[in-house]
DNA sequence: CGTACAATTGACGAGATTCAATCTTAGTGG
DNA sequence: CCACTAAGATTGAATCTCGTCAATTGTACG
C-alpha cells in the first residue's frame, strides 16, 4: 500500500513491526490524479478496490432532503472506503474536494494481507474506531453547537488531522474548500456561512484567504469549540496520565 | 459472550464457524441489571471491559454546549464500547434508558478470543462498520433534514434494528424514551419534539402511548423521512440484485 | 476583458427555542 | 382505595437564530 502518511497516521495508533509496515508498503496499487469536483466512487457503486489519500482533500456527500450534506471529510493518510471491505455497495459520493491523488489497493490483494498479518486486520480495525469516533463527533456538532462553535469546531478538527499528517503546522494549512462545501458539511446555509466566518475573523481568531486557514488564537477558539483533540488520537492513553 | 442476541446480529452481518458461535457463547462474563437512569460507564473512565446489552436500551451521551446531546441508541444485542477495546479512555456516559440488563466480558478474554479466532477479528470490526454508517445517517439527519423527516427517520431506524433482534413485529415495539430523550438524539427542543410528535399523530403516521410505539404507515413513513434500511445491514449484497 | 464562480450584503420570513403555565399519568404512602 | 407527588406531556406567546431570495461585489482564468 502507497504513501508513508498511511504508514505515519497507523504507527500513530497501532503498533506495527517492520515486517508488517514493509508488507503495507509493498501492496500492489494504482495511482489517480484528481481535479476539483471529481467523483472517486458515486453512489450505488459496487466497489472492489479501497482508496488511500494520498494528496489533497476528499469529501463524502449525498443529498438529503434536496440538501448536499457532507458527511466526512478525509485528508492524506485516511481510507475514505476502508468499510467497503465489509459493504461493499458505496452509499455516498466520494469526491475530490480540490485537485488531490489518490491510490487504489484491490480487496483480494487487501485480503491476501490481512490474513497474512492479522496485527494489520486489528490496526485498520482501529482506523475505522477512529472515523466512528469522528462521526460521533459531527454528530455532537451538528446536534448541540450554535452555528459559531459549530464552525469552530470543524476547523479544529481538520486542523487537528492536518497536523497529524505534516501538513498544518503553526496552525497554518492549505484548505481548498469554498464556504459551500463548509455550509454542506455544518448544516448550514451558505450565507450563515458567511456572516459567521467573518465573526471568526471579526474577532481575530481566524485568518482565511486564497485557500490558507490560519487559526490565530487556538486555545480560544478551541475554548469556543469546546474542541477536545483525544478523540482523533488513536491511543490517548500516552497523552495521559 | 453471552447471548443469543449478539449471534443472531453477527450472523446477520457476517459467516462465523460453528466452533467460532461456540467460542463466543463460552466467553466468560457478569451479568448486570440497570435501572432507568443509571450509568454502565462514565465519561472519562478507562475500561478493561466490553458490555454487550442483552436487554432494553442503553444510550450514549454527553454535554455540550449546556445540551445533553445523545450520540447513539443501543438495542440488544449491541456492544456499545466495543471501541473500548482499542481506545481505553470512554470519552461519553453510557447509561440506560428505561431498565435492562448488560453483560460484560474482559478485555482479556476478548483479545485471547480474537487471537485464536481471527475470523472473529473481522466480523467485529463489521459490527465497528455498521455502527460507524449508523453515526454517518444521524450527521446527515441531523444536517439536513427538518423536525418531522428527522423524528421520523430516527423511528425507522429503531424500529429496523429492533427487527432485526426479534423485538418489534408488525411495526409495534416497546419504547421506553421520553420526549426528552427524543429530543437529546434529534438536536431539538422537548417542546418541539412534543410538537413533531402531534404531527406524526395526526397524520396517523405513528401511534404512541404507555411506552408502545407503532409505526402505522411504515411506507409513508419511510418515504417522508428517505429512509433506507440498507445501511443497517451487514450485507446489502444479499437484499440487492 | 468577459465569463463563471465564489463571496458578500440586505431585507424578509420561517422554523425552532425559550419561558412559563397547565394538564396528565404513574407511582407512593396512608 | 384514594389523596399526594413528581415527572412527563402539552399548550400558548414572545423571541431569536438561521434560511431564503435577490442583488452586488470580488476574483481567477482563458
Amino acid at each position: 500500500m502507497p504513501h508513508q502518511k498511511l504508514i505515519e497516521r497507523l504507527l500513530a495508533v497501532s503498533r506495527l513491526s517492520k515486517s508488517e509496515q514493509n508488507a503495507l508498503v509493498g501492496l500492489p496499487y494504482a495511482v489517480r490524479n484528481l481535479a476539483d469536483g471529481d467523483i472517486v466512487v458515486h453512489q450505488g457503486d459496487r466497489s472492489s478496490c479501497c482508496t488511500v489519500l494520498m494528496s489533497g482533500f476528499l469529501s463524502r456527500q449525498r443529498v438529503i432532503s434536496e440538501r448536499n450534506q457532507i458527511s466526512a471529510f478525509y485528508v492524506p493518510g485516511d481510507i475514505p472506503d476502508l468499510h467497503s471491505l465489509h459493504v461493499p455497495i458505496i452509499d455516498h459520493d466520494l469526491c475530490s474536494t480540490g485537485p488531490s491523488t489518490i491510490a487504489t489497493v484491490s480487496h483480494v490483494a487487501l485480503r491476501q494481507l490481512l490474513r497474512d498479518f492479522p496485527a494489520l486486520t486489528y490496526a485498520l480495525w482501529g482506523e475505522t474506531v477512529i472515523q466512528a469516533a469522528i462521526y460521533r463527533n459531527w454528530v455532537e456538532n451538528l446536534g448541540a453547537r450554535a452555528a459559531l462553535p459549530r464552525v469552530a469546531h470543524l476547523l479544529c478538527e481538520l486542523a487537528t488531522r492536518l497536523q497529524q499528517v505534516g501538513l498544518a503546522s503553526g496552525g497554518r494549512m492549505n484548505l481548498p474548500f469554498t464556504q459551500g462545501d463548509l455550509a454542506d458539511a455544518c448544516g448550514l446555509s451558505t450565507v450563515h456561512i458567511n456572516r459567521t466566518i467573518q465573526e471568526l475573523r471579526r474577532r481575530r481568531l481566524i485568518d482565511w484567504q486564497s485557500q490558507t486557514l490560519e487559526l490565530l488564537e487556538r486555545v480560544e477558539l478551541e475554548f469556543i469549540a469546546e474542541f477536545n483533540q483525544d478523540y482523533l488520537l488513536g491511543r490517548p492513553s500516552l497523552a495521559q496520565h
